[in-house]
DNA sequence: ATGGCATCATTTTGATGA
């Protein structure tokens, strides 16, 4: 099975891309994120079409939730049960598999805009109560799988030469980054040999993806059983070359069931 | 030091993102 993570910024701008990126890569389950739409607006229909389908939570303008599954999604979880927000960042499905139920989480972590900020206290906070729910759901689902716009660049080699900012790569976000490896989980991308200077968002200014001058924070994190049947994790950075695309790529993984 | 681009909401400018 195939699974990937991909944050569109705003799904109502992006909708024909992701319609015709789904037809080109059949995946078995797709996570999105910066819907930037009302829950009541999303485009089931047009999933629906293609087969899928879906799981979602929306509000107006900021962040949203999707994802896209071939399987009926079961169990549906909104949000942290452990973090009351008002910001739809979080969703979790249950799929059926040949090795059983399958856990699979999209997350839409904070930004933090800058180390100043109180948006960067939430960031933190953010973290630890996605540690403690992925610590409960790990007992409850050893399948788990946690994709998404982490919005953190775990090492140095995640993050281009000229990047100047502190926001993305501070030690505590990296610290935070890491206490969810500690419980059980695989950065899948690192599981493979990957080309140097692989990443997963490029800023639309100063021709920052013509430049490469990118960051790898969306990534894939697997838990050991998920791990230990994964035998790929890529980056696809076709849809960026798209007009008018969104400046996160797809991230996919490959897990043989 | 700042803005640079894109999106959204409400405008002729601001908030947010990363």
């Amino acid at each position: 099975m195939k699974i990937a993570t991909w944050n569109v910024n705003s799904l109502k701008v992006r909708l024909p891309q992701v319609i015709a990126w789904l037809q080109e890569n059949p995946v078995d389950a797709l996570c999105l994120q910066e819907l930037k739409q009302e829950t009541d607006k999303f485009p089931l229909d047009a999933f629906k079409e293609l087969g899928y389908q879906c799981a979602w939570t929306g509000q107006k303008t900021y962040n949203g939730v999707a994802i896209i599954s071939k399987q009926t999604p079961l169990d549906i979880t909104l949000n942290n049960p452990f973090f009351p927000d008002e910001q739809q960042r979080l969703i979790s499905i249950t799929v059926p598999s040949a090795i059983g139920d399958i856990r699979i989480i999209c997350a839409y972590c904070p930004n933090g805009s800058s180390l100043e900020s109180d948006k960067y206290t939430y960031k933190l906070e953010w973290f630890r109560a996605l540690h403690q729910y992925l610590e409960q759901q790990l007992q409850k689902y050893p399948n788990l799988a946690v994709l998404g716009d982490y919005n953190v660049a775990p090492e140095d080699r995640d993050v281009h030469d000229k990047y100047s900012g502190d926001i993305l790569v501070s030690p505590s976000e990296r610290e935070a980054f890491q206490r969810l490896l500690d419980l059980g989980l695989s950065d899948s991308f690192r599981l493979f040999e990957q080309e140097e200077k692989s990443f997963s968002w490029w800023d639309y200014r100063m021709m920052g993806f013509r430049r490469n001058a990118g960051l790898r924070i969306d990534h894939i994190l697997l838990s050991r059983p998920l791990r230990d049947l994964c035998t790929e994790c890529v980056i696809d950075k076709q849809p960026r070359r798209n007009e008018q695309p969104s400046d996160h790529t797809p991230v996919i993984a490959t897990i043989t069931i």
